[in-house]
This record gives C-alpha cells, structure tokens and sequence, in this order.
DNA sequence: CTTTCTGCAAACTCTTTGCACTCGT
DNA sequence: ACGAGTGCAAAGAGTTTGCAGAAAG
C-alpha cells in the first residue's frame, strides 16, 4: 500500500493547519515535538514536503532563507512587517486578478499569482513623517522583494 | 573617505544591472571573474549586499533558496514559469494598488508591494486541456508559493 | 511479512565572516 | 600611510539524504 497514516505525518499536519503564525520548520518541530518527544528534525522536514506535495500546507518563501509553512489553503495575500517580520494573511477579497489580460495575449499561462504587501503592521505603530522607519532596528532584518 | 571605487564594485554592478535574466551569485561570479579572474565569491556577495542596501540592484526571492538579482529598478512584477524556472519581468501598467485602502484602514502602513504570477511561459507552450503540465518534468523543481 | 517511514547523523547548498593582505585615496 | 575592501578558507543556517531499525497495513 501507498502512504502510511503514521503518528508523525498527522502530528506535523494538525500542528501547521492548527497555527496562525506561519511558523518555521524549527518551529514546527518544536510543537511536534510536545507531542511525540521523539520525533527528529527530518522527518518534521519529510513530512512538510509530503504534505505540500499534496497541497495540505503551503510554503510561504519571505525575503528570508526561512521557508515558512502555511495551513490556510484559501487563495490570499500576505503583508510582512519590515519592523517585526511578523507576517499576517489578508483575505484576497477585491475582484479582478492582476494584469492576467495582458500576459495571457503575450502566451503566458497564468495559473495562479502571489500578491505580498510591505510595510509596518499596526503593533509596531505607523510613522507619522516622512521618514523611514524609527531607528529600534529591525528583529529580523528583512527587506523587501519589490517596489 | 567611505565607499571606495573598487574594481570589484563596479564588476558587480555592470553585470547585474546589464543582465536580463536574474543571476544568481554564482551567476554574477562567473560573470565577473571573465572580467576580474581573481574576484572571490566572497566580494561578489558583499558588494550584492551593498548595491541592494543602497537600492542600486534588487534581490528576488522566489519559492526556491537562492537568491536571484536584478537590476531594473522600476516598480514591476515577476512571471514564474513552473515549466522551466524562468523568471520574466512585467511593467507594472495598471493603475491601483492592489487592497491597499483595506490595509491601511486596519492601520498597516504599506509601503511596497510585489506581484508574482505563476504559470506557463511561451517557450513552453501553453497547455491545451484541463490537465496539468505536460510531463518532462520541471528542470528546476519550483513550487508555486501561494494560490 | 513487506514496505514505508522514522531517527540519527552526516552531507549539501547557499551565504556570511574572520583574518591577513592589498590597493584606493 | 591609513583603512575600506579583497581573497581565501572556514563557519553558519537551513534543508536534504543514506542507512539501519521500527512499525503500519
């Protein structure tokens, strides 16, 4: 028989479906890991792979060597904090897709597209002058992918 | 003084900003060492770093680990082929910003946005059927990263 | 029982860094 | 000559993989 139901593959699914936070492999396996002490860092990294594979869970790659892991399987969008890296998902609410007319006359087959926001989230407060950011450095020092 | 003119500097920069097809560093390398044989990857990574700091190059990051660089500066969007891995750029013509308003009502202040679309490109041809890619599978193993 | 999956550790890939030396200014 | 920048090689971070043994069906 194909793909075994192990304790492992369903800790790792109910772990990244049951998050909010978009947490990272470490992070993944840390949670596993309260659930079934044994379980090693590859085999939270196989069973990722398997689950994305399938499209259960879904890699969110930031401007960050990090790949995050994703249990919201519903078309959306993300904005990431410059000041924080927290990352949060925004609903994929307004109606038209984006520029997909003039790809498609050019040949290109759009299957599906990304939208990804930058900025400073509500908790690390929005700067009022036109200056950048208030100098309490950035946690994770991400920088943006674009615009 | 700060910031000197190095040779290798102004390699790195030429390369990338001359480039069309977003290299990766072992890209720009090898590309640099025709003209600079001596040059380490060492120096092109840090005189990449320093060009994105100072927002004279770009660095894209898309669902794969490496890093790809671009030097078109203007405000554009990315068309993935899942086919063969090829990276195009799009102008960004039309007008909104997508959900911006929305955003900003919630009291995220957004600064930037980047757009990815995801498919076919014409050198690939584009499927006819309701099926997925035709199957010489995917030379560079990309995933999309969301919808 | 057979076969897939696991745990462990080692290997890999991409990127960053410490150090002594080089070369702009 | 001073010090930012370089080359080299080693270290880091994140992820993947080979293998012997565990366990699901």
């Amino acid at each position: 028989m194909r793909e075994r139901q192990t304790r492992q593959l369903a800790a790792v699914y109910d772990i990244v479906s049951a998050a909010h936070d978009h947490p990272t492999a470490e992070e993944v396996f840390a949670r596993v890991r309260r659930r079934l002490p044994r379980v090693s860092l590859g085999t939270v990294y196989r069973n990722l792979q398997k689950l994305a594979a399938q499209q259960r869970v879904r890699i969110v790659h930031l401007a960050d060597r990090t790949a995050r892991y994703d249990g919201m399987l519903e078309s959306h969008d993300h904005f990431v904090c410059e000041h924080c890296g927290d990352l949060t998902d925004l609903p994929r609410a307004r109606g038209a897709t984006p520029r997909c007319p003039a790809l498609s006359a050019a040949g290109y087959g759009v299957r599906a597209h990304a939208v990804t926001f930058y900025g400073v989230c509500p908790n690390c407060g929005v700067p009022r002058g036109p200056r950048a950011l208030p100098d309490r450095a950035r946690r994770r020092g991400r920088r943006p992918t674009n615009d």
